[in-house]
DNA sequence: TTACTTTATTAAAATTTCCTGAAATGGAAT
DNA sequence: ATTCCATTTCAGGAAATTTTAATAAAGTAA
Protein backbone atom coordinates (compact mmCIF):
# COMPACT_ATOMS: atom_id res chain seq x y z
CA UNK A 1 0.00 0.00 0.00
CA UNK A 2 1.24 3.41 -1.26
CA UNK A 3 0.84 6.24 1.03
CA UNK A 4 1.76 10.45 -0.20
CA UNK A 5 1.55 12.60 2.87
CA UNK A 6 1.24 16.29 1.89
CA UNK A 7 2.46 17.99 4.56
CA UNK A 8 4.61 21.24 5.28
CA UNK A 9 5.59 20.64 9.23
CA UNK A 10 8.67 18.56 8.82
CA UNK A 11 8.35 17.58 12.55
CA UNK A 12 4.84 16.61 12.45
CA UNK A 13 5.72 14.95 8.58
CA UNK A 14 8.81 12.55 10.32
CA UNK A 15 6.76 11.36 12.91
CA UNK A 16 3.51 10.41 10.81
CA UNK A 17 6.04 8.83 8.33
CA UNK A 18 7.50 6.89 10.63
CA UNK A 19 4.55 5.78 12.37
CA UNK A 20 2.82 4.75 9.10
CA UNK A 21 5.78 3.04 7.64
CA UNK A 22 6.24 0.83 10.81
CA UNK A 23 2.09 -0.32 10.00
CA UNK A 24 3.24 -1.62 6.74
CA UNK A 25 3.06 1.29 4.51
CA UNK A 26 5.08 2.18 1.83
CA UNK A 27 5.03 6.20 1.93
CA UNK A 28 6.75 9.63 0.35
CA UNK A 29 6.83 12.48 1.34
CA UNK A 30 5.56 15.69 -0.71
CA UNK A 31 6.50 19.09 1.66
CA UNK A 32 4.59 21.57 -0.86
CA UNK A 33 2.12 21.78 -3.86
CA UNK A 34 4.53 22.11 -6.08
CA UNK A 35 5.79 18.19 -5.11
CA UNK A 36 2.90 17.58 -4.45
CA UNK A 37 1.51 17.89 -8.10
CA UNK A 38 4.75 15.66 -9.46
CA UNK A 39 4.91 12.62 -7.34
CA UNK A 40 0.85 12.64 -7.38
CA UNK A 41 1.53 13.13 -11.70
CA UNK A 42 4.12 10.39 -11.72
CA UNK A 43 2.92 7.80 -9.42
CA UNK A 44 -0.20 6.23 -8.19
CA UNK A 45 -1.03 6.08 -4.41
CA UNK A 46 -3.99 4.31 -2.60
CA UNK A 47 -4.32 7.20 -0.55
CA UNK A 48 -3.19 10.89 0.07
CA UNK A 49 -2.66 12.42 3.42
CA UNK A 50 -3.07 16.49 2.45
CA UNK A 51 -2.53 19.11 4.85
CA UNK A 52 -5.26 22.28 3.44
CA UNK A 53 -2.51 24.67 4.32
CA UNK A 54 0.39 24.67 2.39
CA UNK A 55 3.53 27.42 1.60
CA UNK A 56 2.49 27.40 -1.85
CA UNK A 57 -1.16 27.38 -2.19
CA UNK A 58 -4.29 25.42 -0.86
CA UNK A 59 -4.21 21.55 -0.74
CA UNK A 60 -7.84 21.77 -1.75
CA UNK A 61 -6.30 22.57 -5.47
CA UNK A 62 -4.59 18.49 -5.76
CA UNK A 63 -7.77 17.19 -4.54
CA UNK A 64 -9.70 19.08 -7.33
CA UNK A 65 -7.00 18.13 -10.43
CA UNK A 66 -6.89 14.42 -8.80
CA UNK A 67 -10.80 14.02 -9.17
CA UNK A 68 -10.96 15.71 -12.62
CA UNK A 69 -8.29 13.06 -13.42
CA UNK A 70 -10.98 10.83 -12.49
CA UNK A 71 -8.14 9.20 -9.69
CA UNK A 72 -9.29 6.38 -8.02
CA UNK A 73 -6.89 7.16 -4.83
CA UNK A 74 -8.43 7.99 -1.31
CA UNK A 75 -8.18 11.00 0.13
CA UNK A 76 -7.74 12.09 3.57
CA UNK A 77 -7.98 16.06 4.25
CA UNK A 78 -5.92 17.20 7.42
CA UNK A 79 -6.41 20.67 9.02
CA UNK A 80 -6.42 22.74 11.72
CA UNK A 81 -9.25 22.96 14.47
CA UNK A 82 -10.98 26.09 13.34
CA UNK A 83 -11.12 25.21 9.35
CA UNK A 84 -14.16 24.05 9.20
CA UNK A 85 -15.33 25.38 5.86
CA UNK A 86 -12.12 24.01 4.13
CA UNK A 87 -13.12 20.47 5.80
CA UNK A 88 -16.48 20.83 3.96
CA UNK A 89 -15.41 21.88 0.91
CA UNK A 90 -12.77 19.06 1.03
CA UNK A 91 -15.79 17.05 1.52
CA UNK A 92 -18.12 18.19 -1.47
CA UNK A 93 -14.83 18.24 -3.95
CA UNK A 94 -14.92 14.67 -3.24
CA UNK A 95 -12.35 13.71 -0.01
CA UNK A 96 -13.28 10.68 1.84
CA UNK A 97 -12.72 11.77 5.46
CA UNK A 98 -10.91 14.14 7.48
CA UNK A 99 -8.94 14.62 10.69
CA UNK A 100 -8.08 17.46 12.51
CA UNK A 101 -4.84 18.84 13.85
CA UNK A 102 -3.49 17.69 16.04
CA UNK A 103 -4.53 14.05 15.39
CA UNK A 104 -4.13 10.73 17.03
CA UNK A 105 -1.35 8.61 14.81
CA UNK A 106 -3.60 6.07 15.81
CA UNK A 107 -6.84 7.53 14.66
CA UNK A 108 -5.05 8.39 11.39
CA UNK A 109 -4.04 4.88 10.82
CA UNK A 110 -7.57 4.06 11.40
CA UNK A 111 -8.82 6.11 8.68
CA UNK A 112 -6.22 5.78 6.04
CA UNK A 113 -7.79 1.55 6.56
CA UNK A 114 -10.99 2.02 6.08
CA UNK A 115 -10.49 4.33 2.98
CA UNK A 116 -8.72 2.31 1.33
CA UNK A 117 -10.86 -1.09 2.17
CA UNK A 118 -13.75 1.22 1.33
CA UNK A 119 -11.97 2.15 -2.24
CA UNK A 120 -10.75 -1.38 -3.23
CA UNK A 121 -14.03 -2.22 -2.82
CA UNK A 122 -15.60 -0.60 -5.16
CA UNK A 123 -12.97 -0.10 -7.49
CA UNK A 124 -13.21 -4.10 -7.71
CA UNK A 125 -10.46 -3.99 -10.33
CA UNK A 126 -10.95 -6.54 -13.43
CA UNK A 127 -8.74 -9.30 -14.94
CA UNK A 128 -7.51 -9.56 -17.93
CA UNK A 129 -6.10 -12.19 -20.49
CA UNK A 130 -5.67 -11.62 -24.29
CA UNK A 131 -8.72 -10.46 -25.79
CA UNK A 132 -10.93 -11.25 -22.65
CA UNK A 133 -12.08 -8.79 -19.34
CA UNK A 134 -13.83 -9.76 -16.56
CA UNK A 135 -15.02 -8.13 -13.87
CA UNK A 136 -16.29 -10.47 -11.03
CA UNK A 137 -18.19 -8.04 -8.83
CA UNK A 138 -20.17 -6.75 -11.49
CA UNK A 139 -20.19 -10.01 -13.54
CA UNK A 140 -19.55 -8.73 -16.82
CA UNK A 141 -17.31 -10.16 -19.42
CA UNK A 142 -15.79 -8.80 -22.35
CA UNK A 143 -13.91 -10.05 -26.03
CA UNK A 144 -12.41 -7.66 -28.01
CA UNK A 145 -14.17 -5.02 -26.29
CA UNK A 146 -17.88 -6.48 -27.08
CA UNK A 147 -19.69 -7.15 -23.94
CA UNK A 148 -20.74 -11.15 -23.89
CA UNK A 149 -23.50 -12.66 -21.97
CA UNK A 150 -22.87 -15.64 -20.15
CA UNK A 151 -25.14 -17.75 -17.42
CA UNK A 152 -24.21 -18.29 -14.14
CA UNK A 153 -22.28 -21.24 -14.38
CA UNK A 154 -20.26 -20.78 -17.45
CA UNK A 155 -19.50 -17.05 -15.95
CA UNK A 156 -18.21 -19.04 -13.15
CA UNK A 157 -16.25 -21.50 -14.71
CA UNK A 158 -13.93 -18.45 -16.92
CA UNK A 159 -13.78 -16.97 -13.70
CA UNK A 160 -11.88 -19.71 -12.09
CA UNK A 161 -9.60 -20.42 -15.32
CA UNK A 162 -9.03 -16.60 -15.74
CA UNK A 163 -7.95 -17.02 -12.12
CA UNK A 164 -5.63 -19.78 -13.24
CA UNK A 165 -3.86 -19.14 -16.03
CA UNK A 166 -1.36 -21.34 -17.44
CA UNK A 167 -2.12 -24.11 -14.94
CA UNK A 168 -3.28 -27.57 -15.08
CA UNK A 169 -6.74 -27.68 -13.92
CA UNK A 170 -8.53 -31.06 -13.30
CA UNK A 171 -12.16 -31.69 -13.93
CA UNK A 172 -12.47 -32.24 -10.30
CA UNK A 173 -11.59 -29.33 -9.49
CA UNK A 174 -13.80 -27.58 -11.08
CA UNK A 175 -16.58 -29.85 -10.26
CA UNK A 176 -15.47 -28.79 -6.46
CA UNK A 177 -15.74 -24.89 -7.22
CA UNK A 178 -18.53 -24.96 -9.00
CA UNK A 179 -20.67 -27.32 -7.63
CA UNK A 180 -18.91 -27.91 -3.97
CA UNK A 181 -17.99 -30.94 -2.09
CA UNK A 182 -21.12 -32.65 -1.90
CA UNK A 183 -21.10 -33.85 -5.11
CA UNK A 184 -21.23 -37.17 -5.99
CA UNK A 185 -17.95 -38.24 -7.66
CA UNK A 186 -19.06 -41.36 -9.19
CA UNK A 187 -20.91 -39.02 -11.25
CA UNK A 188 -20.27 -38.37 -14.88
CA UNK A 189 -18.50 -35.17 -15.81
CA UNK A 190 -21.13 -34.62 -18.24
CA UNK A 191 -23.14 -31.18 -17.32
CA UNK A 192 -18.49 -30.44 -17.43
CA UNK A 193 -18.70 -30.76 -20.54
CA UNK A 194 -21.91 -29.09 -21.74
CA UNK A 195 -21.10 -25.81 -20.46
CA UNK A 196 -17.27 -26.13 -21.79
CA UNK A 197 -18.72 -26.19 -24.59
CA UNK A 198 -21.30 -23.20 -24.13
CA UNK A 199 -18.21 -21.22 -22.95
CA UNK A 200 -16.29 -21.83 -25.99
CA UNK A 201 -18.66 -21.66 -28.38
CA UNK A 202 -19.86 -18.08 -26.80
CA UNK A 203 -15.99 -17.03 -26.68
CA UNK A 204 -14.56 -18.10 -30.04
CA UNK A 205 -18.25 -16.80 -31.96
CA UNK A 206 -16.77 -13.10 -30.55
CA UNK A 207 -13.17 -13.57 -32.30
CA UNK A 208 -11.60 -14.76 -29.23
CA UNK A 209 -9.60 -17.59 -29.29
CA UNK A 210 -10.41 -21.16 -27.74
CA UNK A 211 -8.39 -20.29 -24.78
CA UNK A 212 -9.21 -23.74 -23.11
CA UNK A 213 -7.17 -26.55 -23.82
CA UNK A 214 -7.81 -30.36 -23.33
CA UNK A 215 -5.09 -32.16 -21.72
CA UNK A 216 -6.86 -35.54 -22.66
CA UNK A 217 -7.53 -37.74 -19.20
CA UNK A 218 -6.63 -35.15 -17.14
CA UNK A 219 -8.58 -31.82 -17.58
CA UNK A 220 -7.84 -28.24 -19.07
CA UNK A 221 -5.46 -25.78 -19.09
CA UNK A 222 -6.11 -21.70 -19.54
CA UNK A 223 -3.94 -20.52 -22.23
CA UNK A 224 -2.88 -18.00 -25.16
CA UNK A 225 -2.68 -20.29 -28.08
CA UNK A 226 -0.06 -19.95 -30.56
CA UNK B 1 -33.96 25.61 13.27
CA UNK B 2 -34.21 23.08 16.17
CA UNK B 3 -31.36 21.25 17.88
CA UNK B 4 -31.59 18.86 20.43
CA UNK B 5 -28.74 18.41 23.01
CA UNK B 6 -28.13 15.33 24.39
CA UNK B 7 -25.49 15.91 27.30
CA UNK B 8 -25.76 14.35 31.46
CA UNK B 9 -23.88 17.47 32.66
CA UNK B 10 -26.08 19.95 33.65
CA UNK B 11 -23.66 23.29 33.35
CA UNK B 12 -22.39 22.32 30.37
CA UNK B 13 -25.77 21.85 28.85
CA UNK B 14 -26.87 25.03 30.44
CA UNK B 15 -24.06 27.04 29.23
CA UNK B 16 -24.10 25.03 25.43
CA UNK B 17 -28.34 26.15 25.54
CA UNK B 18 -27.71 29.40 26.55
CA UNK B 19 -25.57 30.59 23.77
CA UNK B 20 -26.96 28.39 20.90
CA UNK B 21 -30.30 30.16 21.75
CA UNK B 22 -28.63 33.40 21.35
CA UNK B 23 -27.27 32.27 18.12
CA UNK B 24 -31.04 31.98 16.90
CA UNK B 25 -31.84 28.76 17.65
CA UNK B 26 -34.78 26.86 19.42
CA UNK B 27 -32.99 24.39 21.70
CA UNK B 28 -34.52 21.51 23.03
CA UNK B 29 -32.62 19.05 26.10
CA UNK B 30 -32.79 16.07 27.05
CA UNK B 31 -30.29 14.84 29.86
CA UNK B 32 -30.25 10.83 29.21
CA UNK B 33 -31.02 8.25 26.91
CA UNK B 34 -34.48 7.86 27.65
CA UNK B 35 -36.02 11.77 27.86
CA UNK B 36 -33.77 11.29 24.43
CA UNK B 37 -35.36 8.97 23.11
CA UNK B 38 -38.60 10.36 23.71
CA UNK B 39 -38.30 13.75 22.20
CA UNK B 40 -36.61 11.96 19.23
CA UNK B 41 -39.48 10.17 18.59
CA UNK B 42 -41.99 12.72 19.05
CA UNK B 43 -40.51 15.82 17.21
CA UNK B 44 -37.83 16.11 14.05
CA UNK B 45 -35.02 18.36 14.53
CA UNK B 46 -32.42 19.67 12.22
CA UNK B 47 -29.50 19.31 14.55
CA UNK B 48 -28.60 16.65 16.96
CA UNK B 49 -25.81 16.95 19.34
CA UNK B 50 -25.26 13.46 21.18
CA UNK B 51 -22.59 12.72 24.06
CA UNK B 52 -21.52 9.47 23.79
CA UNK B 53 -21.50 8.59 27.37
CA UNK B 54 -24.86 9.52 29.31
CA UNK B 55 -25.62 7.39 32.67
CA UNK B 56 -28.77 5.09 31.10
CA UNK B 57 -26.60 3.88 27.95
CA UNK B 58 -24.51 4.87 24.74
CA UNK B 59 -25.36 8.21 22.55
CA UNK B 60 -24.69 5.44 19.22
CA UNK B 61 -27.54 3.62 20.22
CA UNK B 62 -29.53 6.58 19.30
CA UNK B 63 -28.26 7.06 16.69
CA UNK B 64 -28.45 4.07 15.28
CA UNK B 65 -32.23 3.90 15.88
CA UNK B 66 -32.28 7.49 14.12
CA UNK B 67 -30.85 6.32 11.08
CA UNK B 68 -32.96 3.17 11.15
CA UNK B 69 -35.56 5.33 10.46
CA UNK B 70 -33.86 7.12 7.97
CA UNK B 71 -33.95 10.42 10.08
CA UNK B 72 -32.95 13.58 7.86
CA UNK B 73 -31.34 14.84 11.07
CA UNK B 74 -27.68 15.96 11.06
CA UNK B 75 -25.62 14.39 14.26
CA UNK B 76 -22.67 15.81 15.66
CA UNK B 77 -21.08 13.63 18.19
CA UNK B 78 -19.94 15.22 21.55
CA UNK B 79 -16.87 12.92 23.10
CA UNK B 80 -13.81 12.90 25.33
CA UNK B 81 -10.28 13.70 23.71
CA UNK B 82 -9.47 9.62 24.42
CA UNK B 83 -12.46 7.74 23.13
CA UNK B 84 -11.01 7.50 19.65
CA UNK B 85 -13.17 4.40 19.19
CA UNK B 86 -16.34 6.37 19.69
CA UNK B 87 -15.96 8.27 17.06
CA UNK B 88 -14.82 6.42 14.79
CA UNK B 89 -18.09 4.05 15.03
CA UNK B 90 -20.20 7.03 15.45
CA UNK B 91 -18.80 8.27 12.01
CA UNK B 92 -19.07 4.86 10.37
CA UNK B 93 -22.89 5.24 12.25
CA UNK B 94 -23.78 8.03 10.20
CA UNK B 95 -23.07 10.86 12.03
CA UNK B 96 -21.65 13.78 10.34
CA UNK B 97 -19.44 15.22 12.57
CA UNK B 98 -17.69 15.21 15.74
CA UNK B 99 -16.25 17.42 18.55
CA UNK B 100 -13.79 16.86 21.38
CA UNK B 101 -14.94 17.61 24.49
CA UNK B 102 -14.07 20.28 26.57
CA UNK B 103 -15.62 22.27 22.89
CA UNK B 104 -15.17 26.05 22.07
CA UNK B 105 -18.99 27.42 21.64
CA UNK B 106 -18.03 29.17 18.83
CA UNK B 107 -16.52 25.97 17.34
CA UNK B 108 -19.64 24.16 18.34
CA UNK B 109 -21.48 26.90 16.22
CA UNK B 110 -20.01 26.69 12.95
CA UNK B 111 -20.07 22.85 13.05
CA UNK B 112 -24.04 23.50 14.00
CA UNK B 113 -24.02 25.57 11.00
CA UNK B 114 -21.93 23.29 8.49
CA UNK B 115 -23.97 20.37 8.82
CA UNK B 116 -27.29 22.18 8.74
CA UNK B 117 -26.06 23.68 5.61
CA UNK B 118 -25.08 20.77 4.12
CA UNK B 119 -27.94 18.65 5.02
CA UNK B 120 -29.75 21.60 3.07
CA UNK B 121 -27.74 21.68 0.65
CA UNK B 122 -28.47 17.42 -0.24
CA UNK B 123 -31.67 18.25 0.19
CA UNK B 124 -31.75 20.25 -3.20
CA UNK B 125 -30.25 17.68 -4.71
CA UNK B 126 -32.51 15.80 -7.09
CA UNK B 127 -30.72 12.39 -8.56
CA UNK B 128 -31.86 12.23 -12.35
CA UNK B 129 -31.70 9.28 -14.63
CA UNK B 130 -32.69 9.80 -18.42
CA UNK B 131 -36.44 10.45 -17.51
CA UNK B 132 -36.95 10.22 -14.16
CA UNK B 133 -35.87 12.86 -11.38
CA UNK B 134 -35.92 11.73 -8.02
CA UNK B 135 -35.53 13.66 -4.78
CA UNK B 136 -34.76 11.53 -1.86
CA UNK B 137 -35.62 13.97 0.81
CA UNK B 138 -38.87 14.99 -0.70
CA UNK B 139 -39.96 11.86 -1.47
CA UNK B 140 -40.92 12.68 -5.10
CA UNK B 141 -40.64 11.43 -8.14
CA UNK B 142 -41.37 12.34 -11.68
CA UNK B 143 -41.22 10.42 -15.30
CA UNK B 144 -40.86 12.62 -18.10
CA UNK B 145 -42.12 15.55 -15.74
CA UNK B 146 -45.35 13.93 -14.99
CA UNK B 147 -45.03 13.18 -10.99
CA UNK B 148 -45.41 9.68 -10.27
CA UNK B 149 -47.01 8.39 -6.89
CA UNK B 150 -45.11 5.72 -5.12
CA UNK B 151 -45.60 3.50 -2.16
CA UNK B 152 -42.92 3.69 0.37
CA UNK B 153 -41.48 0.36 -0.86
CA UNK B 154 -41.58 0.98 -4.45
CA UNK B 155 -39.81 4.45 -3.55
CA UNK B 156 -36.90 2.83 -1.65
CA UNK B 157 -36.38 0.09 -4.27
CA UNK B 158 -36.52 2.82 -7.34
CA UNK B 159 -34.11 5.32 -4.86
CA UNK B 160 -31.64 1.99 -4.31
CA UNK B 161 -31.37 1.41 -8.58
CA UNK B 162 -30.80 4.85 -9.02
CA UNK B 163 -28.28 5.36 -6.58
CA UNK B 164 -26.43 2.20 -8.21
CA UNK B 165 -26.73 2.88 -11.56
CA UNK B 166 -25.35 0.80 -14.11
CA UNK B 167 -24.11 -1.42 -11.47
CA UNK B 168 -24.96 -5.10 -10.66
CA UNK B 169 -27.59 -5.39 -7.83
CA UNK B 170 -28.43 -8.79 -6.08
CA UNK B 171 -31.50 -9.58 -4.63
CA UNK B 172 -29.76 -10.18 -1.13
CA UNK B 173 -28.58 -6.38 -1.23
CA UNK B 174 -31.49 -5.40 -2.06
CA UNK B 175 -33.50 -7.65 0.58
CA UNK B 176 -30.58 -5.91 3.10
CA UNK B 177 -31.73 -2.70 1.90
CA UNK B 178 -35.39 -2.58 2.11
CA UNK B 179 -35.98 -5.23 5.05
CA UNK B 180 -32.28 -4.84 6.76
CA UNK B 181 -30.34 -7.50 7.86
CA UNK B 182 -32.50 -9.78 10.27
CA UNK B 183 -34.23 -11.11 6.90
CA UNK B 184 -34.64 -14.72 6.59
CA UNK B 185 -32.54 -15.49 4.00
CA UNK B 186 -34.30 -18.94 3.68
CA UNK B 187 -37.05 -17.05 2.41
CA UNK B 188 -38.32 -16.24 -0.88
CA UNK B 189 -38.31 -12.99 -2.73
CA UNK B 190 -41.71 -13.18 -3.96
CA UNK B 191 -42.23 -10.07 -2.06
CA UNK B 192 -39.11 -8.37 -3.77
CA UNK B 193 -41.28 -9.50 -7.28
CA UNK B 194 -44.59 -7.96 -6.26
CA UNK B 195 -42.77 -4.36 -5.36
CA UNK B 196 -40.86 -4.70 -8.62
CA UNK B 197 -43.59 -5.66 -11.22
CA UNK B 198 -45.68 -2.20 -9.67
CA UNK B 199 -42.78 -0.12 -10.20
CA UNK B 200 -41.82 -1.56 -13.49
CA UNK B 201 -45.66 -0.76 -14.50
CA UNK B 202 -45.99 2.26 -13.18
CA UNK B 203 -42.61 3.89 -14.60
CA UNK B 204 -43.42 2.72 -18.25
CA UNK B 205 -47.20 3.22 -18.24
CA UNK B 206 -45.72 7.30 -17.97
CA UNK B 207 -43.73 6.72 -20.92
CA UNK B 208 -40.54 5.88 -19.06
CA UNK B 209 -38.65 2.86 -20.45
CA UNK B 210 -37.92 -0.56 -18.28
CA UNK B 211 -34.86 0.44 -16.89
CA UNK B 212 -34.26 -2.69 -14.86
CA UNK B 213 -32.99 -5.23 -16.32
CA UNK B 214 -32.93 -8.65 -15.09
CA UNK B 215 -29.58 -10.63 -14.72
CA UNK B 216 -30.89 -14.30 -14.86
CA UNK B 217 -30.08 -16.12 -11.50
CA UNK B 218 -28.28 -13.27 -10.10
CA UNK B 219 -30.07 -9.75 -9.84
CA UNK B 220 -31.01 -6.60 -11.46
CA UNK B 221 -29.44 -4.06 -13.39
CA UNK B 222 -30.82 -0.15 -13.58
CA UNK B 223 -29.77 0.49 -17.63
CA UNK B 224 -31.17 2.93 -19.96
CA UNK B 225 -31.94 0.46 -22.50
CA UNK B 226 -30.87 1.12 -25.89
C1' DT C 1 -5.30 -51.03 -37.54
C1' DT C 2 -8.37 -52.27 -33.60
C1' DA C 3 -10.23 -52.00 -29.12
C1' DC C 4 -10.80 -49.05 -25.63
C1' DT C 5 -11.23 -44.82 -23.03
C1' DT C 6 -12.07 -40.06 -22.80
C1' DT C 7 -14.03 -35.88 -24.58
C1' DA C 8 -17.33 -33.25 -27.67
C1' DT C 9 -21.74 -32.40 -29.52
C1' DT C 10 -26.58 -32.36 -29.53
C1' DA C 11 -31.24 -32.40 -28.25
C1' DA C 12 -34.57 -33.25 -24.91
C1' DA C 13 -35.89 -33.49 -19.99
C1' DA C 14 -35.72 -31.56 -15.52
C1' DT C 15 -35.10 -27.87 -12.69
C1' DT C 16 -34.64 -23.26 -11.27
C1' DT C 17 -35.81 -18.60 -11.54
C1' DC C 18 -38.80 -15.02 -12.72
C1' DC C 19 -43.17 -12.71 -13.74
C1' DT C 20 -48.05 -12.09 -13.08
C1' DG C 21 -52.57 -11.71 -11.06
C1' DA C 22 -55.15 -12.39 -7.26
C1' DA C 23 -56.02 -13.25 -2.57
C1' DA C 24 -54.72 -12.76 2.31
C1' DT C 25 -52.74 -9.99 5.98
C1' DG C 26 -52.21 -6.15 8.86
C1' DG C 27 -52.08 -1.38 10.20
C1' DA C 28 -54.00 3.21 10.13
C1' DA C 29 -57.75 6.26 9.48
C1' DT C 30 -62.56 7.13 9.56
C1' DA D 1 -66.59 -1.98 13.19
C1' DT D 2 -65.53 -0.67 8.53
C1' DT D 3 -62.85 0.92 4.90
C1' DC D 4 -58.71 1.83 2.70
C1' DC D 5 -54.24 0.96 1.34
C1' DA D 6 -49.63 -0.94 1.46
C1' DT D 7 -47.50 -5.06 1.89
C1' DT D 8 -46.90 -9.88 1.85
C1' DT D 9 -48.12 -14.45 0.41
C1' DC D 10 -49.58 -17.81 -2.81
C1' DA D 11 -50.31 -20.36 -7.06
C1' DG D 12 -49.98 -20.63 -12.13
C1' DG D 13 -47.29 -20.65 -15.76
C1' DA D 14 -43.55 -18.72 -18.80
C1' DA D 15 -38.76 -18.30 -19.67
C1' DA D 16 -34.05 -19.39 -19.01
C1' DT D 17 -30.71 -22.42 -17.32
C1' DT D 18 -28.84 -26.75 -15.89
C1' DT D 19 -28.66 -31.57 -16.14
C1' DT D 20 -29.34 -35.90 -18.37
C1' DA D 21 -28.80 -39.10 -21.85
C1' DA D 22 -27.70 -40.68 -26.27
C1' DT D 23 -24.50 -40.40 -29.99
C1' DA D 24 -20.38 -38.83 -32.38
C1' DA D 25 -15.64 -37.73 -32.45
C1' DA D 26 -11.00 -37.81 -30.83
C1' DG D 27 -7.14 -39.56 -28.39
C1' DT D 28 -4.25 -43.61 -26.53
C1' DA D 29 -2.08 -47.95 -26.30
C1' DA D 30 -1.72 -52.58 -27.95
Amino acid sequence: MNILLIEDEISLAETTLKYLEKEGYHCEWAKNLKEANEKAWLYTYDCLIVDITLPDGSGLDIIKKLKERKSRSGIIIVSARNAVQDRISGLEIGADDYIIKPFDLSELNARVKAVIRRRNFDAQNEITFDKIVINPYERLVSVNGESLSLTKKEFDLLLYFISNPNRLITKESIAEHLWGDNMDMADSYDFIYSHLKNLRKKITSQGGDDYIQTIYGIGYKFVKPS
